[in-house]
DNA sequence: GAAAGAAGGACGGAACATCAAACCTTTTCA
DNA sequence: TGAAAAGGTTTGATGTTCCGTCCTTCTTTC
């Protein structure tokens, strides 16, 4: 059972077909898609605490779903406690503040942690790459703030990720290619969930921020290659320590 | 109008939320996936024409679809003549030999050929690192014989573009991580739409071989650095053709 | 203080996608 | 000649999404 692809004709370069084109085709609805964009944007700060989504009406065309779809997703997200509804003119849905305690990573999400750093390498390599061709004076100037907050939050950790957080979404920003910055901000939520509930010693963080640093450095002087090993250095970093305390996956 | 989120709360780090944020959400049907991923396999030579497609009451199950929206996926495939169904014991679906003529690369397709390129280079650049950590004796040997291929086809550009889908899936394979393996695929498919119409010839294909033979070699050592700079050297050909080509995309 | 406007909230139905299960037809092999 | 294995067909149930309409709440403006 189970047999493989069979072959009739001639061509002798046919191979057995990967497992991947066999693979289950996962089929995201519209309804958690938006949940979940949402979602990964609220924990990664990217909407801040307090601030307002734009009206629903607006939204639901920027999001090129029906404002029921949108609806659905804005309930759950409010019954799950990150937003909350204000009616009436000047109303809107807000981001809360503060936000409910996280839950802690699905045993799936943990079974899978080293495909999610895998693809994190993958696209944050690419990243580097392609800031440091494409990045100009107005960018570098906003992630060397950022990277000045990094250094201000060697104490709280929580402050510490997101400015974390916003400085490699930036980086992915001045690749000026939305699917990057996508896949970036996707692979940030993931690695949120994954690095919720690991010791973060100042130390650690301090010695990151000069990964930081010369990071930038590399990419504002356009030297790829340098910013690439820089990214490959400061990635393994996070996955020694996973890797030291998770299974394989 | 279109005002970005607004902020009531005393939050500093607020900055306004990326537009990818509120990008449009795309939901694939199981369908358009399935109907997808089998064209990919089909057009990059994954599944060899004259190659017989699993049962149907199998394939639904590994797809995680109902076996009718198989059929719906099947019925578009045959429809457009890649694949052909034979009825009765010992029949099934096949790959239809030779192949229908590609269609050319829609507009869309076209306009967003320098996204494609920046999603290649960070997918590659990944399978690059992760294939040289990890590929073992078995794997080298397997994609030694690949670049063999390779260079016996700089005359047929049909059968080169397979060989080199086979090893640009064959390092993804390496990496053992699922998700690359889908990405790498992914990749290869929008790549193969863009390349069809242009002229390749034998020199140019020649001087690409030199950096598979590198890039290859620098995978069986396990060295990271060199196979990520070959690897970055050899995506950049194909830029700059298409560059010179296409509109700024 | 009343009217207009802008927001969220609720409802109903149409269209579509998907699933599940059973059954039909063709072909081959024992 | 009949069992087995394949694709082909039908039907109904279910869930998702969309669209349009109307309601309620609150603010701003006149």
């Amino acid at each position: 059972m189970a047999g493989p692809t069979e072959r009739r004709g001639r061509h002798p370069s046919a191979v057995t077909p990967p497992d991947a084109v066999f693979a289950p085709v996962r089929s995201y609805t519209a309804f958690e898609e938006t949940v979940d964009r949402l979602a990964t944007a609220i924990k990664l700060g990217l909407l801040a605490p307090g601030s307002r989504l734009p009206a629903e009406r607006q939204l639901c065309a920027r999001l090129g779903i029906a404002r029921s779809t949108l609806r659905q997703a804005l309930t759950a997200l409010s019954q799950s406690g990150h937003v909350f509804a204000v009616r009436g003119r000047r109303g809107g849905t807000f981001v809360s503040d503060p936000q409910p305690p996280a839950d802690p990573p699905s045993a799936q999400m943990l079974a899978q942690w080293r495909q999610t750093c895998d693809q994190r390498l993958a696209v944050e390599l690419g990243v580097a790459v392609l800031a440091a061709e494409r990045a100009d004076g107005e960018d570098i100037r906003a992630l060397e703030e950022v990277v000045a907050v990094l250094e201000d939050s060697l104490e709280d950790f929580a402050a510490y990720r997101q400015a974390d957080v916003r400085l490699h979404v930036g980086l992915a920003e001045a690749t000026r290619s939305p699917r990057l910055i996508q896949a970036a901000t996707e692979v940030q939520g993931a690695m949120t969930d994954l690095i919720a509930y690991i010791a973060h010693p100042p130390q650690v963080l301090a010695s990151s921020n000069d990964q930081h640093r010369r990071l930038l450095a590399a990419v504002a002087e356009g030297d790829s290659m340098v910013a690439l090993r820089t990214m490959a250095e400061h990635l393994q970093g996070t996955e020694h320590v996973l890797a030291g305390l998770l299974p394989d996956g």
